[in-house]
RNA sequence: UGGGGCAUGGUGCAACGGCAGCACACCGGACUUUGAAUCCGUGGAUCUAGGUUCGAAUCCUGGUGCCCCAGCCA
């Protein structure tokens, strides 16, 4: 990534260049980046990592981690440590700056306290049924809760008492005092504490009061000294809220700012709709390689480096906005491009022998990892033999026009190895081909002809003596919809789940090579696309690859627009 | 029908009163021991109606469309 693209503009930027301008912030820039222990992280997280951690980065300022664990009964520790491992895996250091909202419920107690004393909150006995029937709706004004105008001793005695646990879940909560009447249904004297008897994961059973988001997390930012305290669209509604807890406790006021989350075609976002797929078993689990959780990324082969660019390169706007998957796949292949090893491959496999080889002849050709890197200096060896396997696809016996792969009577190049010539078919009793006859020209070693002539097309193959099996995971879209919430009339988002998003082969041969590959590394399958090992399933003798991404078909395209 | 936001090629993002640009996608060509990559090239956009201005994507007014908000979730 070089610089102009780091630095690309947008409005985030250019209202942190105003305050440093005004000196609002004395030229500091302290972001954070607030999960919900909840859940796995995901691409629109990555988004927002980024940006965050991005832009303190460029400015010269410091991120925090912060874990918004103001609700025990979703969060556990298990999302904690999946969380900080993926955001370290996507290349960025917190430091020693990892803290949680659950550090701060004292010091939350206390300012709720403060604006208890100040007339500014009171605790309110309504049940939840009643806190909706008087909050009104969009359209009409809320009514004052009956128990608004408890003196404050009242209210002190009473917050105190819910904190000390005399009182049973969701019979009373703690209120700001600000204004029924709101257009803005947020400023409807919001709750800030419920009493919730529950166990927490890192506070255990000290607390049985938890503070809402809205209070909790402008005073986190507070104490952490945030100066840009960025969040998505649907907490713009919220931003006066976030004013006016800090304004009234008149404490330091970081700036929230908002952006829009990133959508994705093919796909869908929600943390909700995510935790559906892995509980209904539709996908294998939260790291399922067709899922858009970092996790299931990280498996399926994507690089931080590719996800980093991405979220550069999509932008942050306020704008709603749905970003082709097409992008996401052009990035990841313009970074594995460089970094995947080449080997050969063969999926679907077709038996060829070459009738002209010696039957006990074997044959090692020296490979280039790079062949396209003309510093790259690593290799490998290929072995070479009189049967061979090569893609079913690059066999066929009558040939369309345009075909350059192996017909009957063609000749076409064996990468790295020899010219061959398709002699003869043998099929089964359907008809179907399942060997192919050839001759070599031993004039062609290398995979170059003396005298000139050309061969339009090359395949890949492997020796069928010495290839090692494999079993490999091909993967489509998780979806058939770009849109999968388009539905008919009585469906939902599940009835787009594209069914061949996973296919599963085994017997793929691979050239030998293959066996020394590394978890973790990424490798062009030629012609076929990039792969990797799968970290999951993989055992001693057992591979497992799963295909991060197709390589850029034009042949397959121009077979879908001519028919 | 209250409030808050957002509208620029098919998609995403720029342009901050002065020639509407970049990327992806699409289409054409060159090259090719990956039908990949690379290289070259074409086409295509300012939601709408007024207004201000020498000049408007940008400023003003009125429409229209879309998104968010009525959790003791975040």
């Amino acid at each position: 990534m070089n610089e102009q693209e780091a630095n690309r503009s947008n409005f985030i930027r250019e209202i942190i260049d105003e305050h440093n301008r005004s000196g609002r912030f004395g030229g500091r820039v302290h972001t954070r980046f607030p999960p919900e222990p909840n859940g796995y992280l995901h691409i629109g997280h990555a988004k927002s990592i980024c940006l965050n951690f991005g832009i303190a980065q460029d400015y010269g300022g410091l991120t925090n981690l912060r874990f918004d664990d103001t609700n025990p009964v979703k969060e556990d520790t298990e999302y904690v440590e999946s969380i900080k491992d993926t955001i370290r895996w996507l290349g960025f250091d917190w430091g020693e700056r990892e803290y949680y909202a659950s550090d701060y419920f004292e010091v939350l107690y206390q300012n709720a306290v403060r604006l208890i004393e100040k007339g500014k909150a009171y605790v309110c006995d309504l049940t939840p049924d009643e806190v909706r029937e008087y909050r009104g709706t969009l359209t009409e004004p809320g009514r004052e809760s009956p128990y608004r105008n408890r003196s404050v001793e009242e209210n002190l005695d009473l917050f105190r008492r819910m904190r000390a646990g005399e009182f049973p879940d969701g019979s009373r909560t703690l209120r700001a005092k600000i204004d029924m009447a709101s257009p803005n249904l947020n400023l409807r004297d919001p709750i800030m504490y419920r009493i919730l008897h529950a166990e927490h994961h890192r506070t255990g059973n000290k607390w049985c009061i938890y503070p809402m988001y809205d209070y909790a997390h402008c005073v986190s930012d507070s104490v952490e000294g945030i100066t840009h305290s960025i969040c998505t669209l649907e907490f713009e509604d919220h931003r006066p809220l976030y004013d006016w807890f800090l304004d009234e406790l008149e404490l330091y006021h970081p700036q929230q700012i908002e952006f829009a989350r990133l959508n994705l075609t093919y796909t869908v976002m929600s943390k909700r709709k995510l935790l559906q797929l892995v509980q209904q078993n539709y996908v294998s689990g939260w790291d399922d390689p067709r899922m858009p959780t970092l996790a299931g990324m990280r498996r399926r082969g994507y690089t931080p480096e590719a996800i980093r660019k991405f979220a550069d390169v999509v932008g942050v706007a306020k704008n709603n906005s749905v970003v082709d998957m097409e992008l996401l796949e052009h990035v990841l292949r313009d970074d594995l491009n460089l970094r995947a090893k080449r080997r050969m491959a063969v999926l679907k496999p077709l038996k060829v022998v070459l009738d002209n080889y010696p039957a006990d002849q074997v044959e090692e050709f020296e490979v280039p990892d790079f062949p396209q890197d003309p510093q790259s200096t690593t290799s490998r060896k290929i072995p070479f033999g009189r049967e061979l396997y090569i893609e079913r696809e690059d066999f066929m016996e009558v040939p369309p026009p345009k075909y350059f792969r192996l017909a009957l009577g063609s000749e076409v190049r064996l990468m790295n190895a020899y010219y061959i010539t398709c002699t003869k078919v043998v099929k089964d009793a359907d008809g179907q081909v399942i060997e192919v006859h050839c001759t070599y020209d031993p004039e062609t070693r290398g995979g170059m002809s003396a005298d000139g002539r050309k061969v339009k097309g090359t395949i890949h193959w492997v020796s069928a003596q010495r290839a090692i099996e494999a079993e490999v995971r091909l993967y489509e879209n998780l979806f058939t919809k770009k849109d999968p919430y388009e539905v008919e009339e009585g469906q939902d988002f599940l009835d787009n789940l594209n069914p061949r998003s996973l296919e599963v082969l085994t017997s793929c041969k691979l050239e030998p090579a293959l066996a020394q590959a590394v978890i973790g590394e990424s490798y062009q399958f030629m012609r076929n696309g990039y792969f990797c090992l799968d970290s999951v399933d993989t055992r001693e003798g057992q591979l497992v690859f799963n295909r991060t991404i197709s390589l850029v078909d034009s042949w397959a395209k121009m077979q879908g627009t001519s028919a």
